[in-house]
DNA sequence: TGATTGGTGGCACTGCGTGCCGTTACGATT
DNA sequence: AATCGTAACGGCACGCAGTGCCACCAATCA
């Protein structure tokens, strides 16, 4: 005699056990442990068979994740979309914004995500590998865009990993102060200060060469700011 | 009655039993596949019990990886001994010196393990996790050196991820060119034109202004270059 | 020669992930 | 409303990764 089966097939059913899984998983690892917990653990407090678990995540580590592979899925659509002739800066950080919404959208889940990736090391290296997969993403678009230049294959891999790593800083940031749903475009801002940093491309219209020259001050501000201020003194 | 133990416990026996574990492990994958290779076909080509394996690598992924561990000390290392006020540029990209000798005097497994991390999503993961603990490292010890800067955690986690991104583009080039022995310097000559693109600080010393103004005049001729001339045209 | 130390091999066990199959609920068709 | 097809579910069994435990053997020392 089995037990009932409690769910229906449509799509609120399946975003229904999936959220249940997450959840559960989520509050399972916090409070006891990711290695002490089983996913016959999960599955018991989610109320759902073993076998199913493995129908909504490829493993354990999957569990805690968003879904990543729609959310790359957009990122590429942004590139998709563009134009060729469209200004290469402004269109990297507009393709984050994706990422950013995932993790923006549910602050709860993302802060004790963070935590467990903080901590865990599977959990850390499993992001690490999914953080690697955005960053390819952009590599490959970016050289596309910047083949035709010298040492574009290179400025290409220097910006893409650049972009993610402002990109996971700002949501370092705002995950460590609270995750606080009005900080929102606080982070999108801090990410957007990358901007100032990437090497290939300035954000600027190609017509407005006032602003091109205001950057070029500001680069050369900061360059002799950095000279006689490197490392800290005691 | 049990077979008898073939080597002694000297530090050499326990190289060389790492060694055939290694190789062991590099050709079994490559020809029969990661998933169809268990861990006892590695112990049984090697000649050794499958527990020993477990003695000498963490698991299954790490048999084809070199030793990271000593190698991070060695970079953490190069950061530990310099002094404060050494020019950021020149500290870092020494910092990734030990990376590239661990890769590039064993050319042929580094070219086996490049095709196993390039073709097999649970090396690929494992590699990028590794990628990831290099990343951070440089990210801790810029962070040090620029947290009084504006922005300075910003330009850290930028840096960090810049200088890793070009040293794997720098090796990725040397491997698929067919990671020849006396490339190896034209292999660190690529990375280190990643100075040019770098945020945090020109790689010239403090009293050498004429150099500042030509790098400032590079920065000017590459913007210019940039803009007008964003993506492909068809 | 006897005791100690440290690497090894074998064994058993837990848990992850998968293939397979019978069952069950939902939706569509008539 | 009865029926059929489909898709998800639960259960079972299996292979394999990784670990704890213990006996064994070789080298060193008392």
């Amino acid at each position: 005699m089995a037990a009932p089966v409690r769910r229906g097939r449509s799509a609120e059913g399946r975003a229904e056990v999936r959220g249940d899984l997450v959840r559960a998983a989520l509050a399972l690892f916090t409070e006891h442990g990711y290695d002490e917990t089983t996913v016959d653990d999960i599955t018991a407090a989610a109320g759902v068979g073993r076998r199913t678990f493995f129908r909504y995540f490829r493993g354990k580590e999957d569990a805690v994740s968003p879904d990543h592979e729609t959310c790359l899925a957009r990122v590429d659509a942004v590139f998709a979309a563009a134009h060729d002739t469209e200004p290469l800066a402004p269109l990297v950080l507009r393709a984050a914004d994706p990422v950013f919404d995932l993790y923006l959208d549910s602050p709860a889940e993302a802060k004790a995500r963070f935590e467990l990736t903080r901590n865990i090391a599977a959990l850390r290296d499993r992001e690490a590998a999914s953080v690697d997969t955005y960053r390819r993403l952009f590599g490959r678009r970016l050289r596309e865009r910047l083949a035709a230049r010298p040492d574009g294959e290179l400025a290409a891999a220097v910006t893409a990993a650049s972009v993610v790593a402002a990109h996971n800083m700002a949501l370092r940031s705002w995950l460590v102060d609270g995750a606080r749903p009005e900080a929102r475009d606080a982070c999108r801002a801090t990410f957007r200060r990358v901007d100032a940093m990437l090497p290939v491309a300035p954000s600027v219209p190609a017509d407005d060469l006032s602003a091109i020259a205001t950057r070029l001050e500001r680069v050369a501000a900061r360059m002799e700011n950095s000279v006689g201020n490197v490392g800290m003194q005691p």
